[in-house]
Order: structure tokens, then C-alpha cells, then sequence
DNA sequence: GTGAAAGCGCTAACAC
DNA sequence: GTGTTAGCGCTTTCAC
């Protein structure tokens, strides 16, 4: 496949590198500082009752030789592992994105590592997350991701360790949850697109997970309060989140021979691929139809038109969720398990009102 | 912040939570099934010397209990931790999202899990991420990102254990690296749009990291193959490489009252605001100006017009990579440090012939 | 085939 | 203040 040069396979897989020197150890450096492996701990710790003037012979030897604890045999012996897993799954979205990187980098601050769990569509996915979360003796785990496996959840609700949820609403099943009120959301934003005159609106939905049905709902709230049909036809149910499953629903329901004015996407990326379905179909947005998007990624307001867009506040959420994972691993009593956040409907161009 | 509940701060930090089970321990399920804690070992690491019945036993009793070995246990004794480090920007952009999503994916098949390293923009980001990196006694270093420290580069190339660099080309310094001819593929984009007409064609580049300027050169050397001169101008010298930062660019672009009827953005991201500030100032694209890009990311074929760009085979490189990682990690021999991979260029409908 | 014992790197309890 | 000891959970000799 590449180019320049090619890699011989020597068959030898089993055979590890020899050539490699072992890190250095805490004895090592006892030995180097003339003290023992107990006194070399209270130093790197910054615990007490070690003589400064040691502390000093002990930190210069630890510089000189780049020496850095071992985290394993750390948590071993603490019996905690310092270390957060988050359960994604491995198509996460831009959203989801922006939702981990705020969790990561704010459990960082609290001290916290990482470990991410990419969970894929494949069978048996799941299973695998679940007994690899397992053997990393977690402090702590954070789902940005729905799972269909029962076990996983049970897991989870057995109390063996804090569990935060973000944006995922199971507070009912016991679970501490991070998110906003997903089904009035959406009926905000439809709301929005009546508002404007709209009277034939498109969906574009999904069925993984449980935000599509919330959102779909809060659709069909919208326009039922409003005295306007729902009509099957005018809703496409697509596989993925992504825009090419979006672009695949607009055609669907361009194909089906309904005149939509507008279109509410439950995602950002589903609202990318309807206007470049639309774009195809030489029907212009918002000039032809409408499209309103959920979520406010990134790159939202840079499309053009400018993505109109329910906005999650994203930030808050992912630092609000590292925070109660925190306090939870702390043991502080938290409280009761909803953390409902605000949203708020961004205008932007690719909605007016209807020709 | 929240709504529905707010929560409760009680100050007892450094409280563990003494409610949880802890995890069944391997001389648990050596008591229950009546043998010796080597024996079990055996039994579940498919080793031989295990009496069939006994086994079947021991494997009982370990689906019942639910027994998952302790990988930091496992790690210590065996001295390999079956981990690959993947050092990543904590802004990565969609090509990079999924280059390491193939990565993390094929490594997994190999049997091996990954850690992510966020490097931050933030000053003590890289050391804190150098580190972590040695704290975690890694089987492997994946590098997504070019990193500033030259202290980070001396550790990885100390030869304690195997690196290799995707997509960065730096095997003049002795790692192994996956990548495409970065500055070709930017000299056949640029003349792609020469070839189309264009005469007048700016620039949207950056500073951080070596691409940018490999990708330059490639659209200098074009240009003055073709005879065209290179008009600082038309130059727009970005701080990062998302779409907002490629609107601001071409925004100083356009301030600056030159008229390129093309412009060149070395990422997708970068060229998705290009098209914004072109619509912003009522220009469109492709009729008034052509605009490519460089990744070909998920996204760039449904944008409207779809992206014109340089395709980098994501899949094949990050598989790469990762069976690259895997055999080095084996201690084969896997030959020269380059792995150059061919490129492509998509045409689809943001560019066109000047009016 | 199986068990007892040692030890991976580290920290905490307990001497001194 | 500092060293000695024990032990976290696991695998691997080495006896038997």
C-alpha cells in the first residue's frame, strides 16, 4: 500500500524487544540517595517527616534521572486507580466531542486520568467495554453513550462505583444525569419554525438511542399545539446521526412528493446533509426550505447559511459532569440526580418564513 | 447552573466511598473452586496443565462471580501493559478524530488498549503529557501531534520503546512515520486550479506545526511552475486551523482588496470558513470564487457545494500505523522509517473555471 | 497437574 | 525522621 519502502515480516510476533531499558525504580533511587524506598515515597508525596536537606538529595536524584512513579504499582497499593473511564461510542459525533474533551480536561484538573471506552456498532462491542471497564478498577465511570446490553447498566447500578450520565436522562433507573429537557427543546424549535409560518415541517429522526424519540416528541407537541396534522409522510427515520444519514432522509422525503417549507433535524450533522440533499434537489436554503438543526457544533455557525440551532450548553455540561464525578469519588453526598441545564434556540440564517 | 436540584457541598474531600463491593480477587475464586490462585491463573490464561474438569470448574466460577483480572496486577508482573499511548492536540480536527479512531479500532484487534494524551494549548501542557506518558509504562507511542518540547522527542527517540509518527514526516530523526507526500499533493492541488484558469490565487496557511508549511511550499512551487507570481497578498497566515479561523482569514483576505478568483486552504475545516466569509460578503462559491481544501474529512462531501480537496487515505494510514505498532512492539524487524502513502485528489463541485 | 513461594513497584503501618 | 516489613493482585518458577 505504501510507496517507499515495505515492512518484512520476520514471523517472530511473540518476541519482545530486548533493546530497551528498563525504567527506573523507586529502589533505585533509594539506593542512589543513600536512603530507603519508604523515605524516596514521603519525598515525591510531599508528605511529612522527611528531613529537607534529604527531601533536596532525594528530588535532585529524582531529576537527574528522570525518574516518574509507576502508576500501576501506585494504584495497587492505594487501591484506587486515579482514573475516570468514559463510555463513547466510537462514531461520536462533534458534539460528543466537544462534551469529552470539556469532561477530560477538567478531570485533569481534579487530578484524574482518562480512559476512554470506544464502543463499537459490531456484536459483542458492548461486552468487551464492559469487562475491560471492569479489570481497570475505575473510580469512577461517565456515559456519553447509551448501551443496549441490560448487564451494563446492572453494572453499573450495583454501587461499585459513581456513575454520571451526560446527556442522557435515566435519572429513574438511578442513575446521576447531566442534561437538558430534550423533548421541550424540541418543541421550542418547532415552535420557532411555526412561528415563522411554516405549515408543512419536515423531520428527519433516528431510532438509537433515546434523545430521537424525546425530540421527535417534542415535534409532534409543537405541531399537534398548534393544530397542525402529523403527518408521516413528512418524517424521514434514518440509521445514523451523521450527514450523510441526513442527506439520505431529505432525499427520502423530497422522493415521497410532499413540499415541506421547512425541515427540523435532530442533529447538526443530519441538518448538514438535508441542505446539501436540498442543494442537490436545486432547491435553495433557506430561500426554498427552511432547515433547523440540535445541538450547536462547532462549526454550526460557519455554514452558510449560518445553522439555526437548539443549543446544548455544552461547557457547562462537561464540567458540571466532571464535578459530580468528583464529589461522588470524594463521597460527598451530591444530592438528587437530575442536573437539568437550560438550552436556548440560536437564530441563524438557514430558517425565515415561508415564500 | 442546573435547574431541578442543586448540590450539596460538604467539604470531606478526601472521603472515600466506603460502600462499594470491592472487585472479587483471584484468590477468591481460587477458594470457591477449591484450588491454588496459580491454578486459576492458568485456567482463565488458556494455559496448559490444567485437568479439563477443573478447569470447567474455575471457569464456572468465575462467569458466576464475574470475575475480571486486575490488568494493573497483571501489567506488574508481566511487565507490559498491552497499552499504546496516542498522543493527540486537544482541538484535533475531524481528520485527526478519525485517523485515531482507526487507530484505537486495529490496535484493539491486536489485542492492545489505548491511552489518549490531550496535549493542551496551555504552557506545562506537554511536560504534564510526557509524564503521564512514562508513568504509564506504555508498550507504545502513536503521535498524532507535533509537539514544541524537544525534551518530548528525546524521550521518545531514547529507544525505550517504539514510536510512530502519523501523518508527520519526521524520519530524519530516526521514528517511524506514515504519511503522504504532503507538498506534492499541495503542488497538484494549486495546479489543478491553474489548470481550471485561475490566475489570482489565495492562500489560507498557518504557522503552528510542519504541515502548513510543507503545503505551502507545494502551492509556491506551482505557482512558480506556472509562472505566476506569489503575491504576499494573496496570503492569509491563520492562528489554528478550525473553520473559524479560515473565516477570518479569508475575511483579511478580501479586506485587503486583491480579487482571487481561487483560493487554496491547507484543511477542510479551514476551507468550510473560507466559503462562510466568501457568503458573508455576498460571494458565492463556486460561481464567484473556487475554494479547495486539503483531508477530504466525513463531512466535506456534503457540504453544499460538496468540497473540492486532496484526499488522504485516513483508513489505510491508521491501519498502518497500528500494525506497524504492533510489530515493532513484537521486536521485528520492520525496515525503513518511511511509510509514504498516495494521496488523491477529489474533485467535486467548489471549483470551477474563472468567469 | 497442582500448590507454595517469590516478586513486579509502590505505599502505609509500625518499629526504632 | 527513617528503615523494615507487609501486602496490593497477579503470574511464573520450582517443587512435588
Amino acid at each position: 500500500m505504501w510507496v517507499t519502502s515495505t515492512c518484512a515480516a520476520s514471523g517472530k510476533t511473540d518476541m519482545i524487544q530486548s533493546d530497551m531499558a528498563p525504567a527506573v525504580s523507586i529502589k533505585e533511587i533509594a539506593k542512589l540517595a543513600g536512603v530507603s524506598p519508604a523515605t524516596v515515597s514521603r519525598a515525591i508525596n510531599d508528605r511529612k517527616y522527611v528531613r529537607p536537606e534529604v527531601r533536596q538529595r532525594i528530588l535532585a536524584v529524582v531529576k537527574k534521572t528522570g525518574y516518574v512513579p509507576n502508576y500501576a504499582a501506585r494504584s495497587m497499593v492505594l487501591r484506587r486507580t486515579f482514573t475516570v473511564g468514559i463510555v463513547v461510542p466510537d462514531t461520536f459525533n462533534m458534539f460528543q466531542r466537544q462534551l469529552f474533551s470539556t469532561m477530560e480536561r477538567e478531570l485533569e484538573v481534579y487530578g484524574y486520568r482518562t480512559l476512554f471506552f470506544f464502543v463499537k456498532w459490531e456484536r459483542g462491542s458492548e461486552q468487551r467495554c464492559l469487562r475491560r471497564l471492569q479489570a481497570e478498577n475505575l473510580d469512577g465511570v461517565i456515559m456519553i453513550h447509551e448501551v443496549a446490553d441490560p448487564a451494563f447498566y446492572s453494572y453499573l447500578s450495583g454501587g461499585r462505583l459513581p456513575v454520571v450520565l451526560c446527556p442522557i436522562a435515566r435519572e429513574d433507573q438511578g442513575f446521576y444525569c447531566v442534561h437538558i429537557d430534550e423533548e421541550k427543546a424540541a418543541r421550542d424549535a418547532t415552535e420557532y419554525l411555526i412561528s415563522l409560518g411554516h405549515k408543512e415541517i419536515g423531520l428527519i429522526t433516528g431510532t438509537h438511542f433515546s434523545f430521537p424519540s424525546q425530540r421527535s416528541a417534542g415535534y409532534k407537541a409543537a405541531l399537534e399545539g398548534a393544530g397542525l396534522a402529523v403527518d408521516q409522510r413528512s418524517i424521514a427515520t434514518v440509521e445514523s446521526y451523521s450527514a450523510d444519514a441526513g442527506c439520505r432522509g431529505m432525499r427520502e422525503l423530497l422522493s415521497r412528493g410532499g413540499s415541506p417549507s421547512a425541515v427540523f433535524a435532530i442533529t447538526d450533522e443530519l441538518a448538514i446533509g438535508v441542505v446539501r440533499a436540498l442543494y442537490e434537489a436545486g432547491l435553495d436554503c433557506p430561500g426554498d426550505v427552511s432547515v433547523l438543526g440540535f445541538d450547536d457544533i462547532d462549526i454550526a455557525p460557519f455554514l452558510a447559511p449560518g445553522l439555526t440551532t437548539v443549543r446544548q450548553p455544552i461547557r457547562e455540561m462537561g464540567r458540571t459532569t466532571a464535578e459530580l464525578m468528583f464529589r461522588l469519588i470524594a463521597g460527598e453526598d451530591c444530592g438528587g440526580f437530575s442536573r437539568v441545564f437550560p438550552y436556548e434556540l440560536v437564530v441563524r440564517e438557514s430558517c425565515r418564513a415561508p415564500v
